[in-house]
DNA sequence: TCGGGTGTAAAGTATTTAGTAAACGTGAGC
DNA sequence: GCTCACGTTTACTAAATACTTTACACCCGA
């Protein structure tokens, strides 16, 4: 267990930000709600432990409002869900991701392709 | 360890072919190449281990001269170069793959998007 | 007929992952 | 000055992952 600090200082902040107005936000609550301990996340919001799995931190991201897939990429982690999308088309799939890396393409860049896959697929 | 009976065909089948041409390609030698020990390839051509490491995986693909991409989604695994690639923009990442999955998109039309991006983004 | 190479089987194991339980010190409110 | 909730610390651990070692039976050419 090397622990992960990033991810924990960000768990912190945004829990007691979250406390601030909602009382049931304390390290022991909000563990009983993602279905941990209070050790762990007193561990991990200190950079102790490691991040939990996929899972669990799909359901912190939703507790705490954010965006799960930013929050699963701290914890250096990719949403299972996305691996099963590769693993559909994997030739195709690693190509256009790494084609996509290659070309340096920004997050507007990938946007655009999105709508515009949305635009002609509906 | 439950075994993976499909991959485990597809590893013998190659071997075996390539066997015929090259006898360094017997199960021993092979396991030495990959870095196993043979059980282990014993094992997994017939179905009763898992398959390894995505690493090992890799190497096998090189070995048997097939797609590495392909070889790790049949053993129901995702090279981790792919999801780094993701965690940079995980984002709009995810969304274009829930998009492209959403949409149906074929592997031709993935195809045709990274040639898109290649075109425009030399 | 025996030495070497083939694949297979039984049993065990190191490492990593993903955590837990129980006790502890601290301050806030009654 | 008691107790209650807070976060923390110490000390483990269950289960999964990713394999290994050793020994076996079989066949082939010399």
């Amino acid at each position: 267990m090397a622990g992960n600090p990033k991810f924990g200082k960000r768990i912190r902040a945004l829990r007691e930000e979250k406390k601030m107005v909602d009382p049931s936000f304390s390290l022991r609550k909000f563990a009983e709600k993602v279905g941990v301990s209070a050790t762990f996340i007193s561990k991990l919001e200190n950079g102790e432990f490691d991040p939990p799995r996929a899972e669990k931190i799909i359901k912190m991201a939703e507790l705490l409002g954010i965006d799960a897939d930013e929050l699963l990429a701290l914890a250096g982690k990719t949403d299972p869900e996305l691996d099963e999308i590769i693993r559909n088309e994997p030739k195709a799939m690693a190509d256009l991701l790494r084609t996509a890396r290659d070309s340096g393409l920004t997050a507007d860049d990938l946007d655009r392709i999105t709508r515009g896959i949305k635009k002609t697929k509906p």
